[in-house]
DNA sequence: ATTCATCAAGTCATCAGATGACTTGATGAA
DNA sequence: TTCATCAAGTCATCTGATGACTTGATGAAT
């Protein structure tokens, strides 16, 4: 049945300044009450409050200036965004992370620096030596190379989300299914360094979406069943 | 010159015990000493080490349980992906949420329903309405029509980091400048909605992308100042 | 020998009070 | 008008205490 809730004194805090901010209760930039006001808003002591306005501050919400007070820094919360989308399906997260592979490619082909070139053949080399699609050592190899076509992008935040939806795809796949994804081949795979090598932006751009093909049909497959 | 370093007890206090977990001190699911231990360990006081502790357990590092101890819940710190984010410039931002508009035009142009091509319409027609660019309510209209497009995607992790994007987008604009962005006219969205109801993925990435090119040529003078 | 209720020690959760450090606006003299 | 000083307000940190919960040990009942 229903698992009894347990919860915390500062979880809740937590959850109710957060939702006060997020709710636009003060913008950007104001100063929220004193640590003794929120103690009496929350009922709860003041140790307990400071723990609260802690996480938030680590989240980036909020920021605290000593002997002036706590302000928000921001009303965009990235953790709960990050849960939601933990929470789609592997289909959805695949393609998102397709589309940063996509315009990644094609701003790498516009943007990429002689560096960035060495280092993806670099690792695309690696990626071939590697043996076969199973082993963990040829999973790392591989999304080496992958991250390395976006860090040619020259785009942060790209990378950023790319990180982020390799752990959270790698999480969805041990708990949902483990069959196999099919492992594009090499071949596939240099097609894309040659076309962002060329500094052709639609060519990389085909070459991403041919290799993606493959693992998305296979990937229908296996969740349809 | 370099600025003075400020900082205060519980960052510091937070980043050593991150730094022993990250680094293996202790393995997942083992238990890490007590908040006493921990307070001479650190040499900082119970309620220091508490909000340190609970920013962890935020963060997904630690899992604490009363009246047992605090545990290692994992060694690799994924959660503030979106946090650093949130930190990049403006530009890289944009063409982030650029890639996710890109290819959910693509995929709204295979799988957008009847239900989504009115509601596109409709949103367009009430863009289209309004009045100026800078007006607060064109840019809500604006960005609910661009919503829609992302919505008929049916991809759900797209629309999520779509609406991350755009709060984190609009919070960059206000912090960095308040120049004008040009607002993309009437007929490129119509071209979008187009290509969209004629089923034709490239003439929708195309026209995604042609609406793009202006605003972020101007985003790079802006930034270039 | 096994089972199970009880208990005690250990641990986190929470509270209360106090002091220190820092910021900021007001004050007043130069 | 300028600038040093000050006082109030705020967060930072520490200390001590009590409550709630977990867990393994104990010992009686079966």
């Amino acid at each position: 049945m229903q698992p009894a809730i347990r919860t915390n004194l500062t979880d809740s805090a937590t959850g109710s300044l957060r939702a006060e901010i997020v709710g636009g209760r003060w913008g950007v930039g104001e100063r929220i009450p004193n640590e003794a006001a929120l103690s009496d808003l929350l009922s709860v002591s003041r140790g307990t409050v400071r723990e609260a306005v802690r996480v938030l501050v680590s989240q980036g919400l909020l920021d605290t200036r000593q002997g002036s007070g706590t302000y928000v820094r921001s009303t965009v919360d990235s953790s709960a965004a990050l849960d939601r989308v933990k929470r789609t399906g592997l289909r959805d997260q695949w393609e998102a992370r397709a589309a940063l592979d996509l315009e990644a490619a094609r701003l790498a082909a516009l943007r990429r620096t002689p560096a960035d070139l060495v280092r993806m053949r670099l690792l695309l080399a690696e990626r071939g030596s590697a043996a076969s699609g199973g082993s963990d050592a040829f999973i790392r190899r591989d999304l080496a190379f992958h991250k390395s076509v976006v860090a040619a992008s020259g785009n942060r935040a790209m990378m950023e989300l790319y990180d982020f939806f390799t752990a959270a795809i790698t999480e969805t796949i041990h708990a949902t299914i483990d069959g196999e994804l099919p492992e594009p081949d090499q071949q596939a795979h240099a097609a894309i360094v040659d076309a962002i090598a060329a500094g052709d932006p639609d060519r990389a751009v085909s070459a991403v979406r041919a290799f993606m093909a493959p693992v998305l049909a296979q990937l229908e497959r296996l969740l349809s069943q």
